[in-house]
DNA sequence: GGCAATGGTGTACTGCGTACACCTGACGGG
DNA sequence: CCCGTCAGGTGTACGCAGTACACCATTGCC
């Protein structure tokens, strides 16, 4: 967002695109629009070029969303080395978390990727040198780095988030004809949602704490890492 | 795969489609040639029918897929009634896996999917059931179950899965010069991959025992739940 | 001043999901 | 027996994707 104030008017010979203004265009518009309508053409357009473009700069979409990765994880927080593995860990985590809720795309995009770009290798490796500067044998780190999977990415390795999954009728009397089919066909569910809301059952469809899910079963695992290391855990068989 | 064996030969008449082979000869597809090149399509082609007349058994393409997701659910083992929780649970979610790892594809339908279908309900209820009967609260129900993830579905939720991200060349000497590069830049990964494959460099893009790796987290989650039950564990802040 | 490289253009192709109007053949009531 | 209904299959068409390929314009170097 530095050099392109001169749009309308007399834009000819404008700065030429490079990769890093392709990503950052490709950033910008899934920040707004969402990556399901992140297509070559719409982000061609926002660039006031024509689709081809493009593909002087990246190879291809696959390529394009590999680099808008890249473009996240570099906004990732420098690892702290004043402190503990667990605590180094732990933020750094954190704060891969932070940049994906600013880019809540990622998360898909971060799901369907295969290549591992060498930003992703990087953040990876230095993840796992963290682990091993706390003195994790490389077998334990190597399992504790599969243990935790997207959870490094930031995010909860969930399915089916659809808030809408029991859309709440307006009227009070479909309401309760609603809730009690659900304590009928789905118990547990309902027993636990009615926990998690305290009772108010306007609030069941909001009622979990997405940060503090994902805060609990990090803490839950690296303490279980914590208690493995200490115990001189090995992988059993070989 | 039944009653279309009729297949060049005076097709008039064949027996009508319905919602169920749809699904299945979607499944079929998918299984064959993966999911990414499942399309309405070609699905239709299988069938010997015409596109559009997939509709009338199926709303639009992410209900077919939500129904795919369904007909995988469906193969899962009813749960174990005769065990322990924890035993119970493990075995239900290993035959999750089994189903899974039987659709390939089905992993990735279940991390895109959005909507929750009765199934997918059904079985989550199921399963936070069994928490419930070994004496879980709700409350802890509720974050054992966010805390498994997409383990419930059978996978271990990890990004960048290529196997390969280190492609071995044949020529010992420019597989030797790979292998400093990659112990230079990525030392820990370096590290980690020779721990894993016990030195054998051909071995390393192998090296992960996808199985172990999910039975370890796997067993590292419940068992991490059973101590927090064990000391009677609530959600601090409320 | 000419020439190669770099980067933007235009056109076109294939494949996708699916809207909509239509046809067809089986069935049930008069 | 005829006729209306309707479930289920058809045909055509639209808009949107990604991207191959041939082309042109600008620039900087010899």
């Amino acid at each position: 967002m530095s050099t392109q104030e001169d749009a309308p008017a007399e834009r000819r010979r404008r700065a030429p695109l490079n990769r890093e203004r392709v990503l950052s265009a490709a950033v910008a518009l899934a920040d707004r629009d969402g990556v399901e309508s992140l297509s070559m053409r719409k982000l061609a357009n926002d660039l006031g070029v024509v689709p081809m473009a493009l593909y002087k700069h990246v190879a291809n979409k696959e390529d394009l969303l590999a680099g808008m990765v890249d473009m996240v994880i570099a906004e990732y927080d420098p690892p702290r080395t004043n402190s503990d593995w667990k605590g180094a860990i732990r933020s750094r985590i954190l704060s891969a978390r932070r940049a994906l809720l600013r880019h809540p795309w990622s998360r898909q995009v971060v799901e369907s990727r295969k290549q591992r770009t060498p930003a992703v290798l990087s953040y990876m490796d230095s993840l796992s040198g963290m682990f091993m500067a706390g003195g994790f044998s490389p077998d334990l780190t190597h399992h504790a780095m599969h243990a935790l999977g997207y959870r490094i990415w930031g995010f909860s390795p969930e399915a089916f988030e659809d808030p809408d999954a029991f859309p709440i009728p307006d009227d009070p009397q479909e309401q309760e004809a609603m809730l009690r089919q659900v304590s009928q066909v789905y118990p547990h569910i309902y027993a636990i949602a009615m926990d998690a809301s305290g009772g108010d059952i306007t609030a069941v469809g909001s009622s979990c704490d997405e940060q503090y899910e994902f805060e609990f079963a990090l803490d839950l695992l690296l303490d279980a890492f914590e208690q493995l290391h200490a115990a001189k855990w090995t992988s059993s068989e070989r």
